[in-house]
DNA sequence: CCTACAATCTGTAGCCACTACAGATGCAAG
DNA sequence: CTTGCATCTGTAGTGGCTACAGATTGTAGG
């Protein structure tokens, strides 16, 4: 049981390969506020402990889902506060899924004039390329 | 008729108003050779003619289509080559249009996923934050 | 204990496509 | 000629990393 809370601390190279994230991403936010600073070895080496672990996976699984590092940061902010915090976190994962179905559509419409020109535009065509001409002409 | 070919120049705020790209923008496409450089006046004021006004609307329309800077260099390469270019441009566009296939595929995962974390999520739930606790377990 | 060699350190610069200034000029209307 | 807007150059910032260079530290084998 007391073996588990003092695991031996990780490097940022364990730390890395643990959780998947690279070691600069590490250190990058480590430097913008996103991850706490680590007390240091000696020699000035990062030393990590299974909070630090939890946390940057916490950071990982929500860059997955998308979320900013300022985003992350409020749900931080919230996790920290306690669970009165779920209608918080909540509109904040609908603005955002808001925010992902608005490019959604968006890249269905481009989506959409690719294909269309892509269709217009045959090998054999001697003429000028639709494409091109698209581009040229008018909006 | 001669009106049309001898249009006056336009300085860089009417070129702006007129394609609807912005004035820095405008600047920075000529800086990374997007845009070839115009004449100037005696003050050094950018001059701009019919060929500038063409040639930024192709690059606006191309953005909003989504092309990178790079892209719409090679397609200029291209259309200035003459047609022979067609397969080649359709080549881009389809290659273009596999990544914006790629970023709707993804872009729905994350939709997905981020729907049933909301929808977990009852207002009324007294205990834990369905959301946090999907961000804070283990994968 | 010494020597390799790997890991980590700091600091800086690059990526993309802009955008936003500051401070110095130019230009056109009244 | 003055006023005031337009334009000029150059630099720095955005987000979210990534990639170095050059110095130091940690560790395993002999």
């Amino acid at each position: 049981m007391q073996t588990r809370s003092r695991a031996r601390p990780l490097p940022i190279g364990r730390l890395s390969k643990t959780t998947g994230v690279n070691i600069e991403t590490i250190r990058y936010y480590e430097r913008v506020g996103l991850l706490p600073t680590p007390p240091r070895s000696a020699g000035r080496h990062r030393l990590y402990d299974e909070d630090h672990v939890q946390r940057l996976c916490f950071i990982r699984r929500s860059r997955e889902l998308g979320f900013s590092l300022d985003d992350i940061r409020a749900l931080h902010t919230l996790a920290d506060n306690g669970n009165v915090a779920c209608s918080d976190t909540r509109d904040m994962t609908l603005r955002h899924l808001a925010d992902v179905r608005g490019k959604i559509t968006s890249l269905r419409k481009l989506e959409r004039a690719l294909k269309a020109m892509t269709d217009a535009c045959q090998p054999d065509s001697q003429h000028s390329c639709p494409i091109l001409d698209t581009l040229n002409s008018a909006r």
